[in-house]
RNA sequence: GUGGAUAUAGUUCAGCUGGUUAGAACGCCAGAUUGUGGCUCUGGAGGUCGUGGGUUCAAGUCCCACUAUCCACCCCA
């Protein structure tokens, strides 16, 4: 246990860092383009949040959230998602004082509490972006059209968008009506868990995976049919939008999410490269969260992205760069003599704006050419008895085997002319 | 929470039906006549065989429990 992380939790060694930090780049320069800010919130929140923001009879907050007590008796949740906090900080800060919409990205690890799986972890980390302030339908489109550009920015552009609308309050009531009404006719057919929803959450049968119930589903009404006429002419106008700004998507009407707080367009970005785990990137329009949590009436849209998901995807296609961790020069001594020698063409290099490294371990000059070729590194400097009467130094170029001799005084010029980096 | 598979060096694995000091490859470290890497050769370090019980004269090898990992269900990112 001493040395063993949580379960569903993991470390990510250099490099897979390198890798995660491109991505970030990736993401925040998207983001940037399309105007939206970055925030950070707090790793833990107020349990009541959650119940309130994500919904008391969702899985999330039944049985998946990491609910303790501080000391002083408060209970406090991790964040199992990243909406409900940013609206909370909209809230607390006043942000609807400021020209609308409020466009926000952050990137945030959360927790759940569930059995590990392909793509699963129990600390997980999200990109996501939320828009603040306007019920246009653009918006909805704009948040599409950003996660879509992102992927394409890494080289992804055979991802599916699968598009649907679950309308607002009152039409989404009629469907549900409509819908228990079918199923009930049907129940006798319908699987265990599906008998559960019928009555908690029927809109979650639309999803379910069972083949018998998938069968049933075939003839089940559609929410587009219950639509009223805001919320159709809304979903219309989000796939005109899609269309004049070249996102290609398709309908899904099992799209329905297992967040209560979603309304009107609800959106999944789909990779087959994940295993059961499809699902890359999710996310919609919420435009009742802000007001249920306490603020004023403040329409939003916004979706998360999974960054484990998505690194799974790129590595699983390949396009991941891994950047060079090449070092510019290794400072190579023949003995503890001109260490002191080397050790100040060392810092000086590095205050220079070069990477440059040195031997701490005592090893032979053999053994530090070898150490130096592995590391990598572009040059070797060798520093000896003649190196040091003379004042010109061996310098190696350990690609090419080439060796040249360099007035120690002029090193930081000889790098600059040969790989333009620095001073 | 449910089901299935797995658990041997840093890594990937071998170890047949239980039988002497647990192996390989790669990696790591050090040498190959003494101021230099990548190739080659030689040597070395490194394993409570996931943990704890049990069966047996004897268990990495059989049985049980626990833990962890992977996969799937549920649900989601």
């Amino acid at each position: 246990m001493l040395t063993k992380a949580p379960r569903g939790t993991r470390d990510l060694l250099p490099e897979e860092c390198a890798k995660w930090l491109y991505i970030e780049n990736v993401f925040r320069e998207t983001c940037t383009l399309f105007g939206y800010q970055e925030i950070r919130t707090p790793t833990f929140e107020h349990t009541e949040l959650f119940q309130r923001g994500i919904g008391e009879t969702t899985d999330i907050v039944e049985k998946e959230m990491y609910t303790f007590e501080d000391k002083s008796g408060r209970s406090i949740t991790l964040k199992p998602e990243g909406t409900a906090p940013v609206a909370r900080a909209y809230i607390e800060h006043k942000l609807y004082n400021n020209p609308l919409p409020v466009k926000l990205f952050y990137i945030t690890p959360c927790f759940r509490y569930e059995r590990p799986q392909a793509g699963r972890y129990r600390e997980f980390h999200q990109f996501g972006i939320e828009a603040f302030g306007s019920p246009s339908p653009l918006i909805d489109v704009e948040v599409i059209a950003l996660a879509v550009l992102f992927f394409e920015k890494l080289g992804l552009s055979q991802l599916e968008v699968h598009i649907n609308s679950i309308g607002c309050k009152a039409c989404r009531e009629d469907y549900k009506k409509a819908l228990k009404d079918f199923l009930f006719k049907k129940k006798d057919f319908l699987c265990d868990t599906c008998l559960l929803r019928l009555e908690r959450n029927p809109l979650r049968i639309l999803d379910c995976k069972n083949p018998n119930c998938q069968k049933i589903l075939e003839d089940v009404p559609k929410i587009v049919d219950y639509l009223c006429d805001d919320c159709r002419r809304h979903f219309a106008e989000v796939e005109k939008g899609l269309t004049t700004v070249g996102v290609k998507y398709q309908v899904n009407p099992g799209i329905v999410r297992g967040l209560d707080y979603y309304t009107k367009t609800v959106f999944e970005i789909i990779s087959e490269e994940l295993g059961a785990q499809s699902t890359v990137c999710g996310g919609g329009r919420y435009d009742n969260l802000i007001e249920e949590c306490g603020g004023p009436h403040t329409p939003a849209a916004g979706f998360g992205i999974g960054i484990e998901r998505l690194v799974l995807i790129l590595e699983a296609k390949g396009l991941i760069e891994i950047p060079s961790k090449e070092m510019d020069v290794f400072i190579a001594v023949m003995d503890e003599n001109y260490r002191e020698y080397g050790l100040q063409l060392l810092y000086r290099l590095r205050k220079t704006g070069f990477s440059a490294e040195m031997d701490n371990m005592g090893r032979s000059l053999k053994a530090q050419m070898k150490y130096a070729s592995k590391i990598p590194v572009k040059y070797a400097f060798i520093i000896g008895e003649d190196e040091v009467k003379s004042g010109k130094i061996t310098v190696k170029d350990l690609a090419t085997g080439e060796q040249d001799k360099v007035s120690c005084d002029e090193a930081e010029i000889y790098l600059k002319n040969k790989i333009r980096k620095g001073c």
